[in-house]
DNA sequence: TGGATAGAAGATAATTATTTTCCTTTAAGT
DNA sequence: ACTTAAAGGAAAATAATTATCTTCTATCCA
């Protein structure tokens, strides 16, 4: 279900409020990373006449207002996220799963910093490997 | 002009040896990050025939071989570089370059593996500002 | 609350990007 | 040199993304 906020969120970037809006946003809120075709396939049981190039149209009109953002994860269709407070991905690289990862970044920007001499204002930072399950599974 | 290292790594990743794929190396080995298209363009001034199918075939099987790796880079289009030692990137928001940096990531692994539990087992890390050239110009 | 209207949805066409096919040519190893 | 597996090139096939146009609807305001 949706919260208000996202509503208010929603609102809050300008993004007119439609039935489709507020599925993909309740999409993205319950499975966290997702692909265009992941959304598609998943708003098709909710709105069997949704037009693949609507959830383009919508994705990049989100992403212009930074609602959400697009994750570009190696060997991987890009996913797509909720805005929210800055943060790494780690990623299985056996079931494909994405999840958030909240480290601090201001040691390693430092050192980008000092050595690259750029003035850096942003950061992508993707770590990829096995998730817990999986090296369960592996070793078994 | 190719480093005959070229060459024997290019042997030594089971790469046939063709006039285009040496083009490609030494494309890749002067300019460092190139797209696609980059690279098809740089191409045809050397083999005005050369197709766009031939340097996707070819960056895929040395992608394959893990002698060329593709960067993802926000906002742009993905790159492909030689692989060398591990590095980060840092990618200028206003000329659009690429360069590559040396930082250690220990301590993020560190916290990365802490935090999430995953056995960690590659980094991406693409860091996104301004090149000292372009923070001049833009104080300017 | 009932229009007016800007913007969204849906269908489809058009582009652009990437991969595959098929046939010819060539590199690499006898 | 001869053989063969693989690469190159042209074009077709797919996939991905964007644009267009018409219809519909969320939002704004009298």
């Amino acid at each position: 279900m949706i919260m208000k906020d996202n509503l208010e969120l929603l609102k809050s970037y300008q993004l007119k409020i439609t039935p489709q809006r507020i599925a993909i946003v309740e999409e993205l809120a319950s499975h966290g990373h997702l692909s265009i075709e992941d959304l598609y396939q998943g708003l098709l049981e909710r709105f069997p006449t949704i037009s693949l190039a609507t959830v383009y149209k919508n994705i990049n009109a989100m992403e212009e207002k930074e609602f959400v953002q697009e994750v570009k994860i190696p060997e991987q269709k890009s996913k797509y996220e909720l805005t929210k407070a800055h943060h790494a991905h780690v990623v299985c690289q056996e079931c494909k799963k994405v999840e958030d990862v909240v480290v601090s970044t201001k040691t390693i920007l430092d050192e980008v910093k000092d050595v690259s001499h750029y003035r850096i204002n942003r950061d992508d930072l993707i770590f990829t490997g096995l998730c817990p399950e999986c090296v369960v599974k592996q070793s078994a």
